[in-house]
DNA sequence: ATTATATTTGATCAATTGATCAGATATAAT
DNA sequence: ATTATATCTGATCAATTGATCAAATATAAT
């Protein structure tokens, strides 16, 4: 147990310390605490990371993806291939889009949609061999 | 437009066709429609891979994951670390573990969390790629 | 046994999410 | 211009989520 006074640290129930409030704080290995802090990524960037993920994270989005990694598809194929209303696969197209997961190509009244750059299929293939053994 | 009757198709607001039930599903390149349905992973996989993604996408447990990168902690550590509870790190924890992100190490009292596997490691570093690139 | 320490667990609740619906754009055809 | 086609958008709502709290384990120390 490790007090400490007026620093960084930000308390669970009562906000970034700040002034002279006296705090408690457990930590059994202050290096280790600190190394964390300073090899963290800025905010912005792991939260756009987690973003990514997340966006990766939901089934409809993922079959889209996947699907898409074999070769381009519009919009209303992809709602037949999923058995969703074309609204709902737009709707997430478009969180795909704004993560630059995908990316469209339109032809007359016609959008199609492809995977937008190589590190997409490489994050689910990695992904696949980390779930397909020992998972 | 294509029309189908009876096949295993879903239709948005009419559940899966079974019977006379005939449906209109909009399909404009019926191949690419089929061959998505081909080789689309089976329901489990897909399912079990989505979750995984959104586990990691979450800033709290991505967090996690990339302190534990380079090397292992406790769960009071990572709790000043993160500036929260011990039970909502403990609860976090928990939800990497299920998925085989994070394995535990105890010594008396203390758990210490690892990186489960290098595949970890991997899907992180090709996500940075992907965010710093472009995205 | 009793007490302290480290972590986990279950319940709660505000906040977020995904699919749907109705209506809005955008492009093409007549 | 009008109509049809393909996709998008905003609102709605049930369902899910993450942090907190209080209480429960589990290991160690006295």
């Amino acid at each position: 147990m490790i007090n400490l006074k007026s620093n960084s640290f930000t308390i669970p129930g009562k906000g970034t310390t700040t002034g002279e409030i006296e705090c408690q704080i457990r930590i059994v290995h202050l290096e280790r605490v600190l190394q964390a802090k300073r090899e963290a990524l800025p905010e912005e960037e792991s939260a756009r990371l987690a973003l990514t993920y997340k966006i990766l994270g939901d089934p409809t989005r993922l079959k889209i993806v996947m699907a898409l990694n074999n070769g381009e598809m519009c919009v209303c194929d992809l709602a037949a291939f999923l058995g969703l209303s074309e609204s709902a696969v737009s709707h997430q197209l478009r969180r795909l889009k704004d993560l630059a997961l995908v990316r469209p190509r339109r032809q007359g009244q016609t959008l199609f949609y492809t995977i937008n750059d190589s590190h997409v299929a490489a994050i689910i293939n990695i992904g696949l061999e980390h779930i397909r053994e020992g998972g």
